[in-house]
DNA sequence: CTGAAAGCGCTTACAG
DNA sequence: CTGAAAGCGCTTACAG
């Protein structure tokens, strides 16, 4: 025998209760509210204001149980207070909401063990998942979604449909404006190992740094956060770069803070590059930035969701998100350069260099 | 007759599945996951490894229902991508985690109209609710909190279990900073009209103004955040204030950017004070703000809800967390009184001001 | 220590 | 257009 469910002694009125109000069978409370258009009008207006006087509303769980279908998604990220995924969430969890779902949401700390156990634990209440920059290894990630269909955002796993926010091009244009400017030798402060954004990042530098003939030198962090990019700035003065491409806006943000307490300029001493413009805009000075467009690709990652749940969508199908680099105020000549009287090349020149992608 | 649950032909393994192949009851199956003690060492045992074997994994769904134990829990809030959510929710959602609860994510934007839609749809798929700063009126919330139980953040509502982040006795340490400082005349940077935390701050700071014979004038936003306090720059210029009181730190850094726009220092033409503390350290110069523990905030609200879900807190109870005023880099002595001598009142003697609660 | 059976609140194929 | 009945996958009081 169950438990009696919460709420007191007069428990929640459910359909049984609608239906001897209201004279009929549990059957036609049930239509008057999933199918209306199979009943007659007056009987579902009879049922709706029964239901209404009682305060009735139909159990999610109840209904989740008979018809299989949760009504529920999830999204799984690595950090909650990353604004970029602050952003995401929030383009996702609307479009869900408008399309009459709730979302669960997990927040995997950068670990994948905790992702992984966030994914069991939640696939029994979901009809599908968003899994943003999984740390997962492609295995955990097939095994997962196996159950459950997934939508990846900016991880790369064939037979997945994904949504991929492409930074690799601007990474490059972002190497051609500091090469435009004069610099020759820039770090690129790396974001998670297991992250596929910041391989693509990484890799899309190091070889528009090759094409053109600069250096890029690779500093390692703890962490996309703020603490891990003031704590890099060590790192990144002993490199002799005289620019850095950051993996993201928060990051590049520590490192602004780095820079500051050192009492150096930005960009008087070191030009700095971020990714993401959630937080671009509101640093001092602003920041020279890839846009993502982070709420949109919630919501875009929620839409294809949706439609492989129709059955609308193949599978695998992939979505590639164009990106841009916007040029703020974190980026000029270098300092030997600009006091050499050195013309550098021509930001323009750059842009007419081949495309690297 | 249901839908086939999705997944396939050979769909999930369910308890039936186990049960036969284990050559035991369901029963015994569903106790050799809830309550093995009542079983035989080896039963439990065949059981667990049978189970592993199919995959098994007993359905949340179908527990819920049978339990009315949804094992969720809902956390609503005006604007995820506002940092203080963001790490309220980071600590409820690992707080609900680690005590075995899933966490749905509603995001009200703001109005109260979707909040009361979020809470409606939530309630039957969660065992109680975590509101964080309700634009909701009393009665609403009354109403919603007949159907479950719930802990308001920042929402005084008497009868309910609440969670009140006392930034008000800080706020007054803010005006009497200020006041240390030789300003006279103070803005304060509204929050929403329907804000608990609004009306508290603006009242400790109005009280503090009147005891020391400061003028303080309200300017009202739009919204709290980034693009609001940027606008609210002009009206901050007109008032003649030479110190402003932001309702949060989002928006002191809106102010602050707008103020740069214009070619205007902090603190050299105007000194600036924000609140939360998430986001104070990351600004240039680095922000004086009210820090408000956000994430331990988040965890305490889910332990008093689990309380009460325990039936070991009284539904009433009260839990105040203290702030304090950090000072760091954006408050100094007004521009006036720097060029004229003006020794204004001793930052020290400001704290010996009787408190004003 | 274990099982048979009722029940959680819905939905829907089937019959009329 | 409407109802009786079976079923979704569990849990647990009761009996042994």
């Amino acid at each position: 025998m169950p438990v009696r469910s919460p709420g007191g002694p007069r428990s929640t009125p459910t359909i049984r209760h609608v239906a001897e109000a209201a004279n009929v069978s549990r059957a036609t409370v049930s239509r008057a509210f999933g199918q209306p258009h199979l009943l007659s009008r007056e009987t579902v207006e009879l049922v709706q204001a029964v239901a209404a006087r009682l305060g009735y509303v139909p159990n999610h769980t109840a209904r989740a149980l008979s018809t299989g279908r949760a009504g529920n998604i999830a999204l799984v990220v690595p950090d909650i207070t990353n604004p970029f995924f602050a952003a995401l969430m929030r383009g996702a969890q609307a479009k869900a909401r408008d399309a009459g779902f709730a979302t669960f949401l997990g927040d995997s700390d950068e670990t994948p063990e905790l992702e992984d156990m966030l994914l069991a634990k939640l696939s029994a209440q979901v009809e599908g998942f968003i899994l943003a920059s999984s740390r997962l290894s492609r295995e955990r990630i097939l095994h997962h979604a196996q159950r459950r269909p997934f939508v990846l955002i900016n991880r790369d796993v064939p037979k997945l449909p994904r949504l991929l926010i492409d930074t690799g091009p601007s990474y490059a244009r972002a190497v051609e404006h500091l090469a435009g400017l004069g610099h020759r030798a820039i770090a690129y402060l790396a974001g998670p190992t297991l992250s596929w954004s910041n391989r693509q990042r990484h890799k899309a530098s190091l070889e528009a740094a090759r094409r053109l003939g600069l250096a890029l030198t690779r500093i390692p962090t703890s962490r996309p956060s703020f603490e891990a990019g003031r704590a890099a700035t060590d790192a990144l003065l002993a490199s002799g770069a005289t620019a850095a491409l950051a993996f993201d806006d928060v990051m590049a943000q520590g490192v602004m803070a780095g820079l500051a307490a050192r009492g150096l300029s930005v960009p008087g001493d070191i030009s700095l590059i971020g990714c993401d413009g959630v937080l671009a805009t509101t640093t001092y000075p602003p920041l020279t930035s890839v846009t993502a467009h982070c709420t949109r690709a919630g919501e875009e990652a929620v839409d294809l969701l949706l439609d492989v749940l129709d059955g609308k969508a193949p599978r695998d199908r992939t979505l590639n998100l164009p990106t841009e680099l916007v040029i703020r105020a974190t980026t000029a000549a270098p300092a030997s350069a600009a006091s050499l009287g050195l013309p550098g090349i021509e930001p323009g020149s750059a842009a007419a260099l081949p495309e690297p992608f």
